[in-house]
DNA sequence: TTGAAAGCGCTAACAA
DNA sequence: TTGTTAGCGCTTTCAA
């Protein structure tokens, strides 16, 4: 069978319904002006037709495609999946569609960028990768919001949402100190981003307020992944000549979960018992049976909503807000990585009860 | 600062260039008939100006916008986190954008691709939910190719690939006899999806064969989720009389690993020793060290690649070919869920050798 | 409330 | 190889 091409325009819908072309628009343009009646034969001839109006037609005229970009670099994080599905989720509710871009994690994003611009986009959003100054300012001279997510650049005109990673990485030190840990180790992220810098910072901040040296916490790169964390951690742990640390912050739950497999099935360490395990994220996957990580929550659903108010989508001339950085609490999730000391035995308690169903 | 709205378009850069319109839309038209050093005199232009061609507009002419609708039902079993990254990955490869929906898990796809339609896409990939026959017509009465993908729905015009569940589901019966398993259970996914009843269907047929009889095969519903699946575990070794299955085949393998975190840490089963697990996808967890599944790998790349094949995405005009199912073989992958046989030390030894390192 | 008509930014004949 | 011109399918004045 070959193909008809037979899209109806307005123009067929008009003829048949008998009325004029722009009568159709009217009909499908929700509070512009139509006689009841008149709509409902319009909408009668549209659907014998099969006609879908033509977005990509009227975006020409309105200047507004309901199209946001959604730049992301590690889909290999769970996170980020999660992230997705709750932009996803929202947008849709709001009448808006996703245009994807995935990139190399740590790249320039202008690529991609470009390449949702000349959609004509309504806003982006960056979870991953770098941004250039220029792309920032192309983006906002023609009007178009741009907001990173997760991660904010130092000196970029570009808005942000996250959270707070320092205060954080302060949780997870303070965790490990109430649970009675004196030797510390960590396992970072992206060197360059702010998300894996920040989460160290406060980490490191609070063991040192609390006499630790700076040259006492070890460090080795995991590179943001499963893999990458669990040979860090075999690289920190394997072979040494000086005592093994009690304590291990993973700058994300996938690192931390890397590492935790690794430690325990290749060299057999029991956690909490010979090493406490701190983790970063929450997400989902980091309740599960064989980890049951002691965390820090990222506030997922509120960041998502921070991000799509910052677009402010309805207010397509609102002048575009410059540099704003949100940052957003972060708690502890108190579960099995980390000894739980008694004074946190009712929040250990209660992130149980919580646990129980996996939304998912 | 207040927005510009200085969007460049082509008469700008002709104006700056000292060109006229056309020869704008040809210097960024590959192989289309211009002059080289009017063409360099174009690029300059558009570059003072920050100029990005819109592809709204061409499309309109061109009756192609270049965009594919990625319908995707499931985000939370990792495997479709991976089919998107490889569709992704591809499809920005042949300079095609995805736009992408999320839909529930078993629900209609209608509103999604309905609203796909009016974005003018190229093409709609379909990895979830049903798919009625009016939309199949629809979107074929417009030229628009839409393929299913990891599944088929009997009767449908929709084409689509998928691997060879069946065959699958065979392996997993035939790895279960071979380890000397006498009795058996299954975890199943959607009742109404091709994919997890003929994956059962598989896995049965072979057990038969062997003079296994249908209802001693225990079988209960996952709802294809790790949470779901873990709670089935329980429900099937919890309290029983009957004595216990000694095989148990999770129809993918977010299933299986739900199940056996929750049969070690509920129950304190030992696996592979008090129960064989069997799973489905060969998601890259699943060779992770808690689980070391034993599972049907699924030729993701492929069945990426023969998806876009089958869009023929650079013959806009061909006509659609109807109603094809493209199933291809799907294959065993040993690891530690499954005792090894003799006969197959080798095929797990070279299963254990390409996990060593995670793509990701 | 209605219809006619003028674009939106581009591509694609067509002539030159 | 060029420029001119006529649309693509819609929204949006503007008059009626």
């Amino acid at each position: 069978m070959k193909r008809t091409k037979s899209r109806a325009t307005s123009f067929d819908v008009a003829a048949l319904a008998g009325v004029s072309q722009s009568a159709v628009s009217r009909a499908f343009t929700p509070g512009s002006s139509i006689a009841e009646d008149k709509r409902a034969k319009v909408l009668e001839a549209a659907r014998m037709l099969n006609y879908v109006p033509n977005s990509i037609a009227s975006s020409l005229t309105t200047k507004r495609t309901n199209i946001i970009a959604l730049i992301l670099g590690n889909m290999h994080n769970p996170f980020y999946v999660h992230v997705l599905n709750e932009f996803s989720r929202r947008l849709q509710g709001l009448g808006r569609q996703i245009l994807i871009f995935t990139v190399d994690p740590g790249s320039e994003s202008d690529d991609a960028i470009l390449r949702a611009l000349q959609y004509q986009i309504d806003g982006v959003i960056l979870t991953a990768a770098q941004l250039s100054t220029r792309m920032t300012s192309i983006c906002h001279e023609r009007g178009i919001p741009i907001v990173l997510f997760n991660r904010y650049i130092p000196g970029s005109d570009a808005s942000g949402v996250r959270c707070d990673n320092v205060g954080g990485g302060r949780l997870i030190a303070e965790a490990f100190l109430a649970a009675g840990a004196k030797s510390f180790a960590m396992i970072t992220g992206d060197p360059k981003g702010t998300t894996s810098q920040d989460r160290v910072r406060g980490f490191v901040e609070r063991l040192m307020e609390e006499g630790v040296r700076r040259s006492e916490i070890e460090e080795v790169p995991g590179h943001s992944s499963y893999d990458g964390a669990a040979s860090a951690a075999l690289s920190l742990f394997a072979a040494r000549s000086r005592p093994r640390p009690d304590a291990l912050f993973g700058i994300n739950d996938i690192m931390a979960m890397g590492a935790i497999d690794a430690l325990r099935h290749r060299l057999g360490l029991r956690i909490p018992d010979d090493l406490m395990v701190g983790g970063f994220d929450d997400i989902p996957e980091a309740r599960r049976a064989p980890y049951k990580l002691t965390t820090v929550r990222q506030p997922i659903d509120q960041m998502v909503a921070r991000t799509l108010e910052l677009m402010h989508l309805d207010e397509p001339d609102r002048p575009i807000e410059r540099g704003i950085d949100l940052p957003l609490p972060s708690r502890l999730v108190w579960r099995g990585t980390v000894p739980v000391p008694p004074a946190f035995r009712a929040a250990a308690a209660e992130a149980a009860a919580a646990d129980r169903p996996e939304s998912g």
